[in-house]
DNA sequence: GTTCCTTTTGCGGCATAGCGTAAATAAAAG
DNA sequence: CTTTTATTTACGCTATGCCGCAAAAGGAAC
């Protein structure tokens, strides 16, 4: 899985492959963070104005953290192994 | 350089640091990213509100990517070699 | 002290996120 | 196919981000 990104779309795209690969619905992220079903919707979606609050309640949500890392830097130890 | 983040706080810091390395001020982002100065201290103080294409605009002109990762997932290579 | 640079805070304004609720599609299951 | 579940879209609403602009506060150096 690449989990890279710089764009909302990349991040939406990773939150949601993430959620399906825990066999979940966007209503059981939305239960376990109290965002509406249509504001996971809109974050998967891609949707640039997403306040960062609710990307990190879904992050948290999916057991997720963020890497702040150089473009082009070092690679992820898994990538390698 | 610890760059995990969970928190708007935590990405504040980092943001903050990585600025900091670059021997750039507040201006100097605002004036790559087309965001007043008071919008970068807002986001760099870990203000939750933020929007998501604040935060890619400033990582963007810092040279910085996220990666989304496991929650005590895999080491990066550099905090081993 | 003063000067200079940086960061933070405040104001009025516009634009929009997220809310509840609901309905409309889309996708999956039968 | 029909039924069920999942996702997307829309309405009115309140809250707030970010804007320009400005002033205040903080820090470093002299």
């Amino acid at each position: 899985m690449n989990l890279t990104a710089r764009t909302a779309e990349q991040i939406g795209e990773a939150l949601r492959r993430t959620r399906k690969a825990r066999g979940w619905t966007q209503s059981d992220i939305s239960a376990r963070t109290n965002l509406r079903v249509a504001t996971i919707s809109s974050l998967e979606n891609g949707d640039a104005g997403t306040k960062l609050a609710t990307v990190l309640a879904v992050m948290a949500a999916l057991g997720l953290e963020f890497r702040l890392v150089e473009r082009g830097g070092s690679l992820d130890i898994e990538d390698i192994f």
